[in-house]
DNA sequence: TCGAATTTGTTCAATTGATCACAATAATTA
DNA sequence: TAATTATTGTGATCAATTGAACAAATTCGA
């Protein structure tokens, strides 16, 4: 299988790539591509050609074929279907995104353990947990995003693993603990920050300009 | 200089050290701080190390220590204090998020160009794109959220390195382009779910359970 | 049509990063 | 106290990933 890094470059191209498109290009050069992610021409050039890819020899690859190649990577043929769990601020802001349906990525409904939550109207249905089994199982969802606090994530992660679940994006500061056909991804948010500060210190001391 | 990923793990460290330090833990072996962040334990080994956090042959290691030279590695003196520029759906759900300020981060003001949203009440200041040079240099600001809509992105990110941001966490869909004196960490919420997605699938069809 | 210029595709080298393995050391038990 | 067990700390090895370099191919211009 390939690495994660491989798929998630795929991901920056094809971000590029719709730029481009949308500029008025249909060709682009490894070089150009390169520019626009900073990743090495060499590189954009191995990962194409393990997409099978192929470019014209001076004359570079054509944007759609590459697209299509990485949508067919990600299997974009049919509507992903996932839910929600966690209804605060940050599950509020991750329905209210247009961009996953841009994608071909359908939240379905989302699930909150406060009452009051459950009544208020929102863009999707709002249930109670033990609603949840019912709704991964006829739905046939497999990926769950976790957006609930801290103190409650590793058991409602390990609700969702029990109804059914696969893989969850988690945006608790929690390291998950779950068994190891289940796949996680974090996304730390304070995490990132700090990295942020930290790089932007190193570079102020030891970068080219200073 | 080391390794983002080394600088990712300190970060996957902490989390879970505080939390074996709340449930009344003092000490931990490499192999009891694998096993909660999946890292290896030799990596734990070296990586504490590399910060040169000496443990006791056959007793482990103190979590204060390490928590302290992690702390000390972000250089957690003083307060940190950054900025805002988009107060949409992420934007609002950042600033009400707690996690910031209890890691000594302090957003102080926010930028939006809708004048509609200057004048609604936040718990920090919202200014329009001019403010942003005054408050980045009386305050001397370093690093900046990005989370306005992709359109615009660009043209943000410009004006806030003229201004003198030299690091940006930003969240919109898009490949900024910088000077390489300033830092940039993406956070692509699409992306990052289309990857739990195509990894929970790559599960089903290889994984040790099926 | 021929030559020059340019870009791909792929091999090779090198660096980096992680794991392995084990010596050093500390604790525990008999 | 001596033997045994458990854990750190690190040198050596192994693997993976990236970058460099160059041959092959295509286009363009003269």
């Amino acid at each position: 299988m390939y690495s994660t890094d491989f798929t998630k470059r795929l991901l920056t191209y094809r971000l590029s790539l719709t730029h481009l498109k949308k500029v008025g290009l249909n060709d682009v050069y490894s070089h150009l591509l390169a520019g626009e992610t900073s990743h090495s021409a060499s590189l954009i050039r191995k990962d194409l050609s393990r997409l099978q890819v192929k470019g014209k020899r001076r004359g570079g690859y054509d944007i759609d074929t590459i697209l299509q190649a990485i949508n067919a990577y990600f299997g974009n043929k049919e509507r992903d279907r996932i839910i929600l769990a966690g209804m605060g601020n940050i599950g509020k802001a991750i329905i209210q995104n247009k961009d996953f349906e841009k994608h071909n990525i359908q939240i379905i409904a989302s699930f909150d353990l406060n009452p009051a939550i459950q009544r208020k109207k929102f863009s999707i249905p709002v249930f109670p947990m033990e609603k949840c089994r019912e709704i991964v199982v006829n739905y046939k969802i497999d990926v769950a995003i976790l957006a609930v606090p801290a103190f409650s994530a590793q058991s409602v992660c390990d609700q969702l693993i029990q109804c059914g679940i696969r893989g969850i994006l988690n945006f608790a500061p929690v390291n998950l603990k779950v068994p190891d056909n289940v796949y996680v991804s974090n996304v730390r948010l304070v995490d990132e920050l700090q990295q942020v500060i930290y790089h932007t210190k190193q570079k102020r001391k030891h970068g080219e300009y200073s």
